[in-house]
DNA sequence: TATAAGAATGATACTCATTCTCAATATATT
DNA sequence: AATATATTGAGAATGAGTATCATTCTTATA
């Protein structure tokens, strides 16, 4: 993804700080929380404050770049915006996150809440347990 | 549910206050949060603190009497532990909630995981948007 | 270019749900 | 009763996230 044409794209003036943030954000495979992504930034630019992290964030979560997760584990986390929307197994033990897809899921789900006369927005999905790993 | 046996089967003392805390949670058909069941709790007894609804919750918790939810609305919900699995539709408007078990999501949920040689433990699956009153 | 207006930043104060601390009470045991 | 143990309530502490505000960029205009 490019960073800068992203922004551009939706009218978000680009700062060095913001540009650190996003690109260690973005880069990363994992599900950062903020205090996370503010430790990785801060090592690259000490000067970054955590409140201009949580700012930026906000303002890519606003303009869809990014979303916003909660895994409750006491934090929000972030990832890139992918095309397809998934859902999440959780690790218990070594915090691993692993994506998943499955249509026949999200048809039942729609099919369940027409039942209820529910009109769904968005949804979550999340499967907490052991990863390979960890379960042995 | 008998709340003095329950507890006398769990080990755990029934105090006075325990006992309205509990009685006035599992009487309730909503999902309280810690404030909201301290205000019911409150009006009953003005002398109990919110520390105690903070403990006898999580004794509760601690002993499969009750579950604890995060609907992402910054507080936790707690709710009587039904001999059946739900998950749960939620409205983003009057905040009702909806529960909700669908076997055939519950099978691929385990299919899924099996195919990434994932042991699950727990889930949830959460569907907010609109009830039928609050999508007219 | 100079300058004024506007946006972004960083330090810090604040909020709010939840947990911790500790002295005071209540309960159980000898 | 006397002692040990458990529970309580008030308030302090915690920690993620937000708001404030003076300072520091940018941008626009004279
Ligand atoms: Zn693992
Ligand atoms: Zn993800
Ligand atoms: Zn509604
Ligand atoms: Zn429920």
């Amino acid at each position: 993804m490019n960073i800068e044409k992203v922004f551009v794209e939706k009218g978000i003036s680009l700062t060095s700080q913001r540009r650190l943030i996003a690109e260690t954000l973005l880069n990363s495979s994992k599900h950062l929380g903020a205090e996370e992504l503010f430790y990785l930034v801060h090592k690259k630019n000490p000067r970054i404050g955590l409140a201009t992290v949580y700012r930026t964030l906000q303002i890519m979560r606003e303009n869809g770049i990014i979303e916003k997760r909660d895994f409750g584990d006491g934090c929000s986390r972030y990832e890139d915006r992918k095309d397809m929307h998934h859902d999440h197994l959780i690790c218990m033990k070594c915090g691993n996150v692993i994506e998943f897809d499955e249509p026949t899921i999200e048809n039942l789900q729609m099919k369940v809440a027409e039942k209820k006369r529910f009109k769904v927005v968005t949804h979550r999905l999340e499967l907490f347990g052991y990863c390979n790993k960890c379960s042995k």
